[in-house]
DNA sequence: ATTTATTTACGAAAGTCTTCGTACATTTGA
DNA sequence: TCAAATGTACGAAGACTTTCGTAAATAAAT
């Protein structure tokens, strides 16, 4: 059986698959009311990428009641990863270490999240002693 | 004055964008050709790709001789810093530890890596202080 | 000089994404 | 009960991306 074929979100599929995250299972109306916030888009429009989403398998929907439930079918780790991984290979040649570096290097990475980074970095290397 | 509008370029965008990076300054024909060892699109298409991203902005071409010469007109610096800002503010909250303990959590981080990584980190606080 | 090859310009088709209007179904509540 | 509100389904328009065919200009070759 092959691996579930490789969807890449659009950027405004990712907005909703954020708030799926981020609420857990929501209704449209819910995910709707979020997403106007910030962005400026009619009801119906954002049913249709969700359920176009659906159509892709992005999420799942629960459409026993009335209001369907929608939930993302692909966990917060799993996108990160994909993104991640994609950026390496294209944008740093491979190495995660440039990606890193070059992270690090911008200035708005305060004191505090070189400590964490540190941190983290000592950690790893006590477990593999 | 207003900064340069935030053109985002589309994936075959990028994929220009990196050849140009790498090899500089070049024709439509250099590009396509590389562009054809892992692709397959007719050399008008290439063409048309590189005339749009002009009209955009995102690359500047010479053409007082038949044969334009086309030239990124982003650093690769700058594109990576836009991907990196976005990815941290909309999947790691913001926190560039997250993306950065997320990266080298994952197990093809091999130990040099790390090590780079570890150096990198030294290096700063030297410098801090 | 004239044919051949290479290049740019242009337009349009096909695909995808985003948007919304409209129709129909279901629930709420007066 | 039956009108109003809320929800889903569907289709289609408009925008953008990608693709390529064709025409016109320029350069190279014979």
């Amino acid at each position: 059986m092959m691996t579930q074929k490789n969807i890449k979100p659009t950027d405004s599929e990712m907005e909703i698959l954020q708030l799926l995250w981020q609420k857990g299972p929501s209704s449209v109306r819910e995910i709707h009311d979020e997403l106007s916030k910030t962005k400026d888009a009619g009801y119906t429009t954002t049913l249709k990428l969700m359920q176009i989403m659906h159509e892709k398998g992005l999420v799942s929907r629960d459409a026993s009641s009335k209001v369907h439930i929608y939930t993302a079918a692909l966990t917060q780790q799993q996108a990160q990863q994909q993104l991640v991984t994609k950026m390496i290979d294209h944008m740093f040649n491979g190495s995660a270490a440039r990606l890193v570096m070059h992270t690090i290097g911008q200035k708005h990475t305060s004191k505090e999240e070189i400590a964490l980074i540190k941190a983290y970095l000592e950690e790893l290397e006590k477990d593999k002693k």
